[in-house]
DNA sequence: GCGACTTTGTTCCTGCGTTCACAAGCGGTT
DNA sequence: AACCGCTTGTGAACGCAGGAACAAAGTCGC
């Protein structure tokens, strides 16, 4: 049953998902090998913290040599799930989910979008990436037709609690929200916030510390 | 010179920026008091978290009572710097770039583009937001026109690196990037990764592991 | 066949972030 | 004016992530 796998941090999970990218980039190149210090170097992290991040799935590269690229990347793919494709649904269909919809970088790595969905009747009915627009009214339908489990809130931020309300009692047990609220949900729900203003602030933040050290103020 | 302020960690600055978004919509509602837990299960966070954050910027409650909304309010965008509005750059004018421009959370944070290029000649004039895109070669120009701090990088992946340099090369010192590669640059300039991908992949993989104990294979 | 080099896998340690729990302080009430 | 309840602010402990250094192992050269 379970078998040596106890669990994998998530930051590890977030990183393994970065060295896929870059193996697969690798493997497309032509290259069969690679040294823990090249992937990590291509990935932004530190050697030795890639190396600790792949001893969670157990003795992959040999000693002396490096990493066998195709077999690594099948190995993480195997572990993220990435062989089984996953339905996606995806809620607000504005300029970034439109842009969410249209993204090559999802389907390339198991996702694919079952279902589009906005509240606006203007915007039902078009075509993006050859799907068209539902309503939301066909929502549950899709959803267990499909057996999509995991939801992608790209709406304002206003109706965002009532649309995740809506995914998770049609059965959706993973929710990607990127309005810029915090959702409540049911425990056996995940909820995941991707907050696109935080991280320019952050930024602004970070160089206006570095840039002149300013008062507080009085 | 340096008063009060040691330094702030950064995972603290990201919830503040929370926070603030979270005061402000107490503020339009017309609110003039919150506690410390109401305001913690509304960021979604600890209410001890969000003391302790609290306190890096000094006293700045009653106690018995709680926070003043607008005053809070007032405190953390001054430490955020979002007082002064900060001069953005955007290069990629594509699905992506076209949502974070025409995002309206930017501009109430004190995020204002002042740049919108491309490369491709098609996209060069059409209008974005009342704004036009530019030709690349507009690039240095504009940063030194408008002193530009920010660049946001919304191209496709292989084109991210020349950009970034492109970017830096002009002066700028903090660049966020939403292409999926990992970026080098200069050790004064500050490199942010949002990688949308990556967070749909941890979702999936945390779905999986708690849906079912899936063996690890042969 | 043996030695040395290269690279992985692991272990230790340091630092940070998060959480819990308590003391201090202010307002309202009697 | 004094007491009581409520909420903040802070101190300490726990757990986790990150980084560096070391040992194991396999390959290449002689």
């Amino acid at each position: 049953m379970s078998s040596s796998r106890p669990r994998i941090p998530e930051a590890t999970v977030a990183r393994l998902a970065v060295y896929l990218r870059v193996l697969t980039g690798l493997a497309d190149g032509g290259r069969s090998n690679v040294s823990s210090g090249e992937l990590a170097s291509a990935a932004g992290v530190n050697p030795a913290g890639l190396r600790k991040d792949l001893s969670h799935l157990g003795p992959c590269g040999v000693r002396g040599v490096g990493y066998e690229v195709a077999t690594l990347r099948d190995r993480i793919a195997r572990v993220l799930g990435v062989e089984r494709s996953r339905a996606c649904v995806l809620v607000g269909i504005g300029n970034l989910g439109t842009a969410l919809a249209g993204y090559a970088g999802f389907g390339s790595r198991g996702f694919r979008f079952v279902g589009l969905f906005d509240a606006a009747p203007a915007r039902v009915g078009q075509l993006i990436g050859g799907q068209p627009v539902r309503p939301m009214a066909e929502l549950d339908e899709v959803v267990t037709a499909t057996a999509a489990t995991i939801g992608v809130i790209a709406t304002p931020a206003d109706v965002a609690q009532s649309v995740c309300d809506r995914l998770t009692a049609a059965g959706l047990r993973s929710i990607l929200n990127f309005a810029p609220v915090a959702l409540s949900a049911p425990a056996e729900v995940d909820v995941r916030q991707v907050d696109l203003s935080v991280e320019l602030q952050v930024l602004a933040f970070l160089g206006q510390q570095r840039g002149a050290t300013v008062e507080v103020g009085a």
